[in-house]
DNA sequence: CGCTATTAAAAAACAATGTTCAGTAAAAAG
DNA sequence: CTTTTTACTGAACATTGTTTTTTAATAGCG
């Protein structure tokens, strides 16, 4: 209950206005129960975003990539862009809350990352199978998080373009230039 | 003082740790002084980022790279790297704040960003001066997002690399993969 | 049933922080 | 010397994360 009604409150209103009473009260509850179920506001805050990181791991794994890996790649960002856009408040609290003081994040929720980065790898490995996986995982972290760039600064409007800026077509746009033009480099002998 | 003293804080123990009775007496003066200076907490912050964003400009006009556009754009991404990982907390501090109610970043500070878009643009310009303008804004955008996208998740320890997250070469690496095999693709026929 | 122990939740309290505002002391103006 | 302006303080307020104290209900059990 805790964790949809804080996924309702992400989508209204963003990570900056979210705030324990307001998820307690819109679940019938006051503040100290919430604290009854999680440690402090990182922990569910983590908890949600590790929900919003395994939607969007499915909807990537939808895809099929197996069959034309080239392809499949740029249809893997454009998603990823597609799944930002739609989703944009959930999505920024995943990259914009940063635990307090906590050291590093806990594996349950390393393990959604690690999961997210294997899918584009596996498509990149299928297109050029005799390529050692060093090499592999590298290209595909370097490509990964290059997509990810441009997601980012397209959803603050940090890209600069003029009038167009924010017009989904002109980011697609952008996203498969990033990637097609990547793979023609990684491909050339 | 107040933005020197923002910077120091900031280096200290990043946006998070930073409030503004922390700034006031780190001048030698009391919070509600620092409000006749500043509108808001938000104003300071944007003013200090502006000059974390000026000194980037800075490091990277210092480089030239028009007798060879190619390695200078490598040169221009890995400097940005080297900058974020000299200046995390002043770095992230860009990124990381998100102006409570405002709508729109001021017009002095979006000069600050088109201007640090401008310097890969030209380079890019200048590796094929018979392309389009518009062509070459977009391929600048998805270029420099991406290595944007690299050094995000290289300083959030994002990247799922292992034991070898985080080491400088690695990362160098990482964008080094990107730009190279980008423009690889930007100048194939 | 009647008493106790456990549980679930509320209510209240605390400290930190952003922000505002009334007041005050010193300097400047006239 | 009086008035006005300036620069600044100190206190106040609202909001929020978090903890602690209380209260009401339920379950356990003789």
């Amino acid at each position: 209950m805790a964790l949809q009604a804080t996924e309702k409150l992400l989508e209204k209103s963003g990570l900056a206005g979210l705030t324990a009473r307001k998820v307690a009260s819109a679940i019938g509850y006051t503040v100290g129960t919430l604290y009854l179920v999680f440690r402090n506001q990182d922990d569910l805050i983590q908890q949600a975003n590790a929900r919003t990181l395994d939607t969007l791991y499915r909807r990537l794994t939808a895809l099929d990539t197996r069959a034309d890996p080239h392809n499949g790649l740029r249809a893997l960002a454009r998603e990823y862009l597609r799944f930002a856009l739609a989703h944009t408040h959930r999505w920024n609290a995943i990259f914009d809350h940063t635990p307090s003081n906590q050291k590093l994040a806990p594996a349950w929720y390393n393990k959604r990352v690690d999961r997210l980065f294997a899918v584009p790898e596996s498509a990149l490995q299928a297109l050029d199978p005799a390529r050692k996986p060093r090499a592999v995982t590298l290209a595909a972290r370097a490509l990964w998080a290059g997509v990810h760039g441009v997601v980012v600064l397209s959803l603050k409007d940090k890209l600069a373009l003029g009038e167009q800026t924010g017009q989904p077509a002109v980011l697609e746009e952008l996203v498969d230039s990033l990637v097609t033009n990547y793979l023609v480099g990684y491909q050339s002998p």
